[in-house]
DNA sequence: CCATAAACTTTACACGCGTCAAAATCATGA
DNA sequence: TCATGATTTTGACGCGTGTAAAGTTTATGG
């Protein structure tokens, strides 16, 4: 039998449109039905499986738009993140769905393409759907300061990732503690070869300038000298393998860093590095590391571990995170709006490979 | 000045909750500013200069919910697709939501997580929210065809990157001609050295049967004999990385096809094959491919042209994907549903690299 | 079997905005 | 200045569901 999409009068089940036909059609109430919906164990166990037996006989879906403007609650959840074309960011909204799920929240997800008037846009939006929270991984730069106030007035805000640009600026935030992460990697490469040197990543956010003060800081705590790779593009953009491989092919290509240790301020700076570094055949060996050029990278991004040489990092807690920023939002999304900002920094763990 | 986001009190702008208040702080009535929010040309100019200056001084966003209620139309458009994990959907997300924006539609996006519950729930969501139209990258095996059946009764339907399960089903598509796109990579690696073998996907959508057909095919054209790699393990999951590394490590391992054109059904089991070459030690001269064995792939993913070597592949076209599929879904819902389906086949362009 | 509480039904209003009809006001050109 | 048509205002109803109050039925226990 050739079934087409589209073409009415191929169901079976009976479509029923409102829940007071749905509730003439299945012999009980529309209050009753209601209440049915938002808790089956509310109402009678007869009654609920009563319900829930016919309700298998037809085809009804709820009206969300009309359910969510009635209560109190829309258990929608808001999350903003600067790309979808970035593996942590994907694999941060896949936990935090996961996480939501769980409590029953529904996620909506923007992407602020790493545009600050995207991002306001975002939030408005958020506002505009009365979402009972959002989780924001902030673009940082020029972001619009008065566009989050005004939001957190709506419904509580949780910032992941990287904090948000106005340092003076108190807020809920979930994320790890750079100081940590990068001091566990800058000690694992002093104890295992040469101090590293420091390649950053563009100026984009929050990140970009504490793990360069980690790593200085970390550095200094072990006398070495802090070197900072000056890259010699301007990086505005969030193509950060591109970005890594530029900087580095440039300095390969004049003969320099191709025997030091190289942190890189995220994974894939570190790939588009291991990109370079390859072209310049500087990983002999068959592409593992051996005494002379390393590289290493932050966040532990999916393909790290395909490369050649796979790429040691540190591993961002991404579970952690989702799961943190979520219990934190339902908590305050709940209880009192009065309770004071929480920044909660969990700790990365060490993924040494091949490439250091 | 210190801000802290959460108390209240530290806006500068008033707050206005409902259009009727806005209405009033505002100087005009309510169904002008409903005629102004749908359309700024709808009132006279004078007047619509007079809201939007208003406007600026206070802070009012309209009510996603109760707006799109009362529309015939909720401008609301839901993507679902396996995985956020995957750069691939990435890229099609952020295009489809570039497209989108342009025509005005917001996406809802959600993630059926490769499991056909869950994708049958996220139509449901879809329906539930009076989503305007659905575009569906389709897990594709054991998909609930009721349930998007039902759903198409609602609004047009669009899948991409691969058909639905039941192949006897007539449904709108959007996506690459498999038989083009594996057509010019396999007549290609003919050309530039030996026939390739095939080292298929998981068996998990329609895509994985419809390229290993299209090798053959072209394989069968061009006169050579088509062989496809039997995995050693059964590769019933979406990490792709982890199936084409494990396969080949395992081939490799045997010293089997070392020394093979091998072609993969997509880019992330090119990666994964990759690296189990690099760990075998079969790409010498620096990781470029020198004549022995060669590596290729299909969808030109992100961060193909960062691997050592350099990943030969075809380009799916993602923003022409993206725009075709918003393009038809735009059309289907304003215009009738009676029209027939529709699938639209895109070409693919080849990317020649270093690794084949 | 009856008292009692729990669950249900009925009825009604609410939510914020779209939309319509009729009345009032405005802008434009002669 | 006035006629005319365009725009706005007023007042009202509708959308589908949440929710409260009051009355009715049902289950439970003695």
């Amino acid at each position: 039998m050739c079934t087409m999409y589209g073409v009415p009068g191929t169901m079976s089940k009976p479509k029923i449109n409102t829940m007071k036909e749905l509730s003439e059609t299945i012999g009980v109430s529309r209050p009753t039905l209601s209440k049915y919906f938002q808790d089956p164990a509310a109402v009678r166990p007869s009654t609920s499986k009563k319900i829930q037996e016919r309700l298998s006989e037809v085809d009804y879906v709820y009206n969300f738009l009309t359910t969510r403007q009635n209560r109190k609650s829309t258990e929608l959840i808001g999350v903003i993140v600067p790309s979808y074309k970035d593996l942590f960011f994907a694999s941060l909204i896949e936990s935090i769905e996961q996480s939501a799920r769980e409590l029953g929240y529904t996620i909506i997800t923007q992407s602020s393409n790493g545009d600050s008037g995207v991002e306001a846009n975002a939030v408005r939006k958020m506002r505009s759907m009365s979402v009972d929270g959002a989780i924001v991984a902030p673009i940082g730069v020029a972001a619009d300061h008065d566009t989050f106030a005004a939001a957190s007035e709506d419904f509580p805000l949780v910032f992941i990732d990287s904090r948000p640009a106005k340092s003076m600026t108190v807020a809920n935030f979930v994320g790890t503690d750079n100081t940590q992460s990068i001091g566990a990697i800058v000690e694992y490469l002093c104890r295992t070869g040469d101090p590293p040197v420091f390649l950053g990543m563009p100026d984009l956010n929050a990140n970009a300038r504490e793990r360069e003060d980690a790593y200085r800081a970390k550095m200094l705590a072990l006398n070495h000298e802090a070197i900072a790779i000056e890259p010699a593009v301007a990086g505005g953009s969030w193509e950060f393998e591109a970005f890594g491989y530029t900087v580095m092919d440039d300095c390969f290509g004049r003969r320099e860093f191709t025997n030091s240790t190289i942190l890189c301020a995220n994974d894939r700076v570190a790939i588009g590095a291991i990109r370079a570094a390859n072209k310049h055949g500087l990983f002999p060996r068959g592409g593992i590391a051996g005494g002379g050029l390393r590289i290493a990278g932050h966040d532990d991004h999916p393909l790290s571990q395909y490369m050649t040489p796979a790429l040691t990092t540190v591993a961002q807690d991404v579970e952690g995170i989702a799961d943190a920023a979520i219990q934190l939002l339902a908590q305050r999304a709940r209880g009192g709006r009065s309770a004071e900002a929480v920044e909660v920094f969990l700790d990365a763990t060490m993924k040494p490979r091949e490439s250091a």
